[in-house]
DNA sequence: TTAGGGTTAG
């Protein structure tokens, strides 16, 4: 295809001998070819001389000067064509509609507005299906929707709402609108469909998250034999992510590959980003290693499949790859970058790729300040994140809530309310997950009036519906605040399918309330529901060893090697010098270990004359009483500390990141330890942030 | 004339 423009020009080229006697209809092909292969200097030329030769019948008469405006339009001088314009003696529809497909084109969609209302009430004319449909554009474009609206019933007292243009431009309008219902009216009631229509009704129903509807539409175009363009293709592979349909998506990529179709790189990386999100990054490598042209989007996309199934270090490593390959990162590179390192929690990481982004000028740009945010929080710094949330010079929802599950996170109730108050005062609408941080920060503070007051009304008032979240969060600001009856009639009457999360959240309430029987019923109850849930396992068994019912405890085990439930073996990490170092309990793979263990022993010994008393009770009753300190002194966040303790410059924080959630000891142990040696120390576990310092814990030993 | 890919919050 592109090799005709450069011909057609030459022709064009040869074909324009400046003469007095050069008839219309050359002038107006000459000006369409100019236009088509955007060729401004011979359009010029050809102006130059209409302008010279001055002929009456050349120079005023409307198709020429509408060849003009359309050569400035595609060309993108609007300026100019205007000027052609408003010089017009005389002008018809076309020479309007010319003007106003360059104003819509050049983002200027009110302007396009204006031009229609004086058109038709100044020049009197009526507008045909090309005007209607520009104007159905601007209308979408510029977000009027009660105007489209209006419009749309004068269209179809005109009769041309049957034209299949009109058509198309009315069903994206209303997709625009976010008005899926209103796209499928004007599809479902007007016979007649073309590829682009069902690309039009199928992207609208996928932005908006009718995925049903959407598969509807699908097998209707399917039925009707309308030939795919490679649109459809991209938009069919997004229908699939948002599915996660693997079975459609590997239908749809065999149909590609049985009829041999070219593919051009949108459609490549949105079959890498289906697969992806589909849970088979094999298949997105492989996708990606075939390409023969890779952009910024195609690494971007194979970055983010492998940081969304958890594999966070290859992520990072394709970045490096993708710079010898001579790409540039930009803003979604660096957001993918940001969520990897965060699920390493490498901290220093995050600081070197941070010193990147401002190097780079992506500073300014929301998704990666959201994402420097997310990262900061996530990998311990909170003050960090804090600052880099000051800085922003743009904020959005995503910002807010962003910083909000931050702070709650990390226990800042208080700070995270600050930040929603904040949001609110700036006009900034909360949504869905706002109030998930929301009812979790007025939990940590103990505002059960106020988190049901969020729950009740005020999430009402503005348009959120409440979800299992957030009916969770809310189970354990009642069980927090110890209504645990409350809190269980309350769980027992959501509207929603509540899952072990749920319950869990009550459950291990009992057992910082040290409600043994209440915690008992619920565990057995959970297990009912499911037999698998190995943190409920862990939690009765506790319940029985606190209350001294060893058989309760025998019983557990035997459930548990019956059901061939296995406990996660806990592991911590700590980052210290850009490496990682891992431990698992009762672990001696680390080159220093024997010196580890020293630490600990030494530290557990002068803690004791603090007040700490070693929870035996923890720890199974058949291990001989001496050595059940033993087994309590090895647990992985304990050897990761005094790693820490060893290597950390002084008054430097020491973060540690486990996979579980803390044990009430390794609590215990870790408040001394701060006031022993006058550290910071963050620990990270499965559910939250702990910060130690002094003897205290920012969970106020609520975990 | 209309339509399309990668990203951030729980």
């Amino acid at each position: 295809m592109r090799g005709l423009k450069p011909a057609r020009n030459q022709v064009a080229q040869a074909l324009f001998k400046p003469t007095r006697f050069i008839h219309l209809n050359h002038v107006v092909k000459l000006l369409k070819v100019s236009a088509d292969t955007k060729n401004l200097v011979l359009g010029k030329s050809i102006h130059s001389h209409l302008i010279v030769i001055n002929q009456t019948s050349l120079g005023s008469s409307i198709q020429p000067l509408n060849s003009l405006i359309n050569l400035y339009v595609k060309c993108n001088q609007i300026p100019a064509a205007q000027k052609v314009f408003e010089r017009m003696p005389e002008r018809n529809l076309v020479s309007w509609c010319s003007l106003m497909v360059g104003y819509l084109q050049t983002g200027f969609s009110l302007e396009v507005l204006k031009l229609f209302k004086n058109m038709v009430l100044g020049d009197g004319l009526k507008p045909n299906e090309y005007v209607i449909a520009v104007v159905f554009s601007a209308c979408s474009d510029s977000g009027k929707a009660l105007e489209g609206r209006q419009f749309h019933g004068f269209v179809v007292k005109s009769g041309l709402a049957f034209h299949q243009y009109v058509k198309n431009a009315l069903i994206n309008m209303y997709s625009k609108f976010s008005d899926a219902e209103g796209a499928m009216r004007v599809f479902s009631l007007v016979p007649g469909y073309d590829v682009y229509s069902y690309n039009s009704v199928l992207s609208g129903l996928l932005q908006q998250g009718f995925l049903n509807e959407a598969v509807q539409v699908l097998d209707r175009m399917m039925g009707e034999g309308v030939k795919w363009d490679s649109v459809t293709y991209v938009t069919v592979f997004g229908l699939c992510a948002c599915l996660k349909d693997l079975n459609l998506g590997l239908q749809v990529h065999c149909r590609i590959m049985k009829r041999d179709l070219e593919l051009d790189v949108f459609v490549n990386s949105a079959i890498i980003n289906m697969y992806g999100k589909c849970g088979e990054v094999f298949n997105a490598r492989k996708a990606f290693d075939g390409l023969k042209v890779r952009n910024v989007v195609v690494w971007t996309g194979i970055m983010a499949a492998y940081f969304q199934n958890g594999c966070f270090e290859e992520a990072l490593n394709l970045f490096s790859d993708m710079k010898i390959d001579d790409i540039s990162p930009n803003e979604f590179t660096f957001a993918v970058m940001l969520n990897s390192t965060a699920g390493l929690s490498a901290l220093r990481h995050g600081d070197v790729l941070y010193g990147e982004i401002i190097k780079s000028g992506f500073m300014d740009h929301v998704i990666v300040g959201n994402a420097l945010i997310n990262m900061y929080a996530k990998c311990g710094n909170i003050g960090a994140a804090s600052e880099v949330f000051s800085d922003m010079i743009c904020r959005d929802c995503i910002t807010w809530n962003v910083m909000i599950s931050g702070y709650s996170h990390h226990g800042l109730g208080k700070e995270a309310m600050a930040v929603f108050h904040d949001m609110l005062a700036e006009g900034e609408s909360p949504n869905y997950v706002t109030f998930v941080g929301v009812l979790s920060a007025c939990s940590h503070l103990g505002l059960v009036k106020e988190g049901l007051y969020y729950l009740n009304q005020f999430m009402k008032t503005v348009g959120v519906e409440p979800g299992l979240e957030h009916y969770t969060c809310v189970v354990g600001l009642l069980s927090k605040a110890g209504l645990l009856d409350e809190a269980e009639k309350f769980l027992r009457s959501i509207p929603v399918k509540c899952d072990v999360v749920a319950w869990r959240t009550l459950l291990s309430a009992c057992h910082v309330h040290r409600n043994y029987g209440f915690g008992r019923r619920i565990a057995e109850f959970v297990l009912e529901m499911d037999p698998n849930d190995v943190g409920t396992y862990t939690l009765l068994s506790n319940i029985y060893a606190k209350a001294k019912r060893w058989d309760g405890v025998v019983k557990i085990r035997k459930l548990m090697r019956e059901r061939n439930v296995k406990k996660e073996p806990g592991v911590s990490w700590i980052e210290m010098r850009n490496v990682t170092h891992v431990f698992v309990s009762d672990d001696c793979q680390h080159p220093e270990s024997i010196q580890i263990y020293e630490k600990v022993k030494e530290l557990l010994a002068r803690i004791k004359p603090l007040g700490y008393i070693p929870d035996v009770a923890a720890v199974l009753h058949d291990v001989e009483e001496e050595q059940k300190e033993d087994y309590l002194s090895y647990h992985s966040e304990k050897l990761a500390i005094a790693y820490g303790l060893m290597h950390a410059p002084f008054e430097a924080p020491i973060r540690v990141f486990k996979n579980l959630r803390m044990c009430e000891d390794c609590h215990s142990a870790t408040k001394l330890i701060s006031k022993l040696t006058n550290r910071t120390i963050i620990v990270r576990d499965a559910n939250r942030f702990h910060s130690f310092w002094n003897g205290c814990c920012s969970c106020a030993d609520y975990w």
